[in-house]
Formats: structure tokens, C-alpha cells, sequence
DNA sequence: TTATGATTTGACCAAATGGTCAAAGCAACG
DNA sequence: CGTTGCTTTGACCATTTGGTCAAATCATAA
């Protein structure tokens, strides 16, 4: 099958620059918005030297959900049933919090994608992620039953950490044209806004 | 100056029909993947004729961008200072969410816009929009000075209305594809979940 | 040094796309 | 009914875009 042949050293520099390029690009314009010779420029590579790394416009965006998508869903992997439940959950929001301060361009990229109906994430979503919510769903229903948090609709309550983090990411325009330069680090403040929130929400 | 001849039975119906068949097709491709073509067949117009009614691409959406914008701010715009502060607030919270469930493509379209990087409507966010919220945060400062509702950031808390809200219409297919069939209307109990949310949230 | 395979590129191509235009078809009003 | 101005369209165009290919260049290990 497939001869997985090591990456020479040109080979995992070309990538990791296209990779980045093409995350830059797609993150700002979109699938369709991106063109290959834009990501190519971005990349310092001509358009025939891309397509040399990878076959296609698509396989390029491909790669960057793939790659994307399980660190993506680390944090939420990361609820412990053993842990504290409100800590547990506050710790879950700050670290998508983080991922949205330190990966915006993902985030957006992944916005991108859901917004114009996930046509190529639409598997990932009802399989591996749909999951993984299950899963975790029973963990957080646990708690709520044994009186340890608030009882809320636990998809919701899930839904609501996914929206409110990424939110500062994806909607980053709208939130600095707001708050304009009274607030140059509007994430610092969410940390705190948000650690509210949830902890009078979920307090019993 | 212009002279602004009144709008033909004809210009009026098709008009409508292509701001109408736009709608579909931005919000669903975005601008750079919506086609004039595709919109022109689901107009049921030949591609010169629409282009007839609006010269450019650009101009469909610029037309469709205003028209909303404007609707899209009313229910904040309605949020009253002599209203009873919860209450306000919660109802402000529920109008949002029923446009989430009548107008998802409005919604979809504009975070199209804005995920993009508001190219086209960043003079909007900073100029009216930036304005109302000031003027909004000021009554909501009030309340919470006089005590009718909890302490918190109140940018980070309309924020939060939006993020909440919108979130059903934007990424209303990665919702459905968590929850599957075990939920076929998400948006009804997103508006008791919202509820408690902020009811808790604002409860001094 | 040289052979071998990896890398790079200029020149092309076909399809898609936004937009134009002159001519034809229609509506409606005097 | 005929004229005037609104509406519609087929044919066309220039540009952009994703992608190909053969030939040239480069790296490297024997």
C-alpha cells in the first residue's frame, strides 16, 4: 500500500511554509475567496512548485482542516469526570479562550467552513465531534445530578463555551471597531467576563 | 441631482426576486464563492437582465448588506432605559434568538462579513454601531450602579447576547449535527437555556 | 565526479467568471 | 395603432483561476 517515503528536509520546509501560507489565506478569504497563486506568493513558491507539494487548491485545505480539527478538540478531551465539575468547566472555557487568543486564524477558518454549511467537515462533525459531545454530555449530567452544578441543558451549556470563546476570534473586527482603543486587549477582559458567567451559572 | 424615477411594477418584482435569490447564495457561498450566474438562475433571470437591475455583484450585496444592517440593530435599539432592567434584557436576548430563527441568512451573510474581516461594512461597526452600543452600555451602567442587576463588563455582556444568539443561525449545521435527530428544534430550547443563563447571570 | 532522484519553473491550457453591447421584444400611454 | 421607453437576450470579451507538462536545475550518496 501507500510507500510512506520519509519527508526529505526540503520537503518538510516547503509544506510547514505552504501550510502556514495557505492558513493565512484561507482564514481571510475563504475557500472559494483564497487562489492558489495567492498562497504560493505567501508561500514564496511559484504556483507550479505548490502544486508539486500538494495536488490540489483542496487538498491544501484539506490538510489544514485535518491537521486543525483534533487539537481542536483537546480541551474538550480534556474534562475530567474525576476533576472539580465547576472547575473542570471553568478550566475548559479559559482553554478554548486561549486557543482563540493564540489560534485566530484557525478558528476562523474553521468559522468559514461551518458557516457556509461544512461541506467538507460535514463527516468529522456527526462522527468524531458528535462523539466526543456524547460523551462528555454524561460526564456533565453526572455532575448535575449529583447537585455538584446547576442543572441546564448540557448540549447547550456546551454550545454556549464553543460560541462565547470563538466568538473573540472570529468576530475579533466587530469587537475592536466596538470597543475601538478603549480596550486594547478585549481577550484579558473576556477572561474575566467569562469566569463570571459561567461560575454564577453553574453555581446550584 | 439623482433623479429617483419611481420603481416599475417589473423593477419592483424582480428587484425583490434577485435580492431575494442573493440572499440565498451569499450567505450560503459568501461573496467570492456566490456566482452571478447561480444567482441570476435562481432569480430566473438571464445574467445580463439581472445585471440590468444591479450593475455589478458588488452592488447586490452592498444592497442586501444595507437593507439589513439596519434591521439587525432594531431590537438592540430597543432596549429601554425606563423598562424594567431584567426584563430588558431578557427580552432583548429573546428577539435576537427569533432572528436567529427567522432570518439565518441575514445572520449567516453578515458573519460571512465579518469572519472575512468586514471589508465591506467596517464603516458601519465603527460609525452607527459603535455609537448605539455606547449608548446602550451607558443605560446598562445605570442599572447596575442603582443595583437592578449584577456588576459586569457591559460591552462583554452585549457581546455575549450576540455571540449566544447568532451562534444558532451561524453554526446552526454543526449544531444539528451534534444533536442528531434527538433534537429537531434547537432553537426552542436554546431560548429556555438563554433564559436561565442570563436571568442567573444578571441576578444581583 | 557522476548518476539518480528530488525540486523548480516558464509556457500553456481549458474552464469559469464578471461584465458589455447591440439588437430584439414588450408594455403602455397618447 | 404607433411611438417611446422599459425589458430581455444571444453573442461576445477580457481576465482570472486551477491545473498540466516537459525541460531545466539542484542535492546527494555512492
Amino acid at each position: 500500500m501507500s510507500e510512506t517515503r520519509p519527508l526529505t528536509r526540503i520537503q518538510q520546509k516547503n509544506r510547514a511554509a505552504i501550510l502556514e501560507a495557505a492558513l493565512n489565506v484561507f482564514s481571510a478569504q475563504g475557500f472559494r475567496g483564497a487562489t492558489v497563486d495567492q498562497i504560493a506568493a505567501a508561500a514564496g513558491l511559484s504556483k507550479p512548485n505548490l502544486l508539486y507539494y500538494f495536488p490540489s487548491k483542496e487538498d491544501i485545505h484539506a490538510a489544514l482542516l485535518a491537521g486543525m480539527l483534533d487539537t481542536w478538540l483537546d480541551p474538550l478531551r480534556a474534562l475530567n469526570e474525576a476533576g472539580d465539575p465547576l472547575q473542570e468547566i471553568l478550566d475548559y472555557v479559559q482553554r478554548k479562550l486561549e486557543m482563540s487568543r493564540d489560534y485566530p486564524r484557525e478558528s476562523r477558518l474553521f468559522a468559514n467552513e461551518i458557516v457556509q454549511g461544512a461541506p467538507r467537515v460535514g463527516a468529522t462533525l456527526s462522527g468524531p465531534l458528535r462523539n466526543l459531545v456524547d460523551e462528555k454530555v454524561k460526564v456533565i449530567e453526572g455532575w448535575m445530578q449529583a447537585g455538584q452544578i446547576a442543572t441546564l441543558n448540557p448540549y447547550h451549556l456546551i454550545f454556549s463555551i464553543w460560541s462565547l470563546t470563538q466568538h473573540y476570534a472570529d468576530f475579533d473586527v466587530q469587537i475592536r471597531a466596538v470597543l475601538g482603543e478603549r480596550e486594547p486587549d478585549p481577550i484579558s477582559e473576556a477572561r474575566e467576563f467569562l469566569d463570571q458567567l459561567f461560575r454564577k451559572m453553574l453555581t446550584p
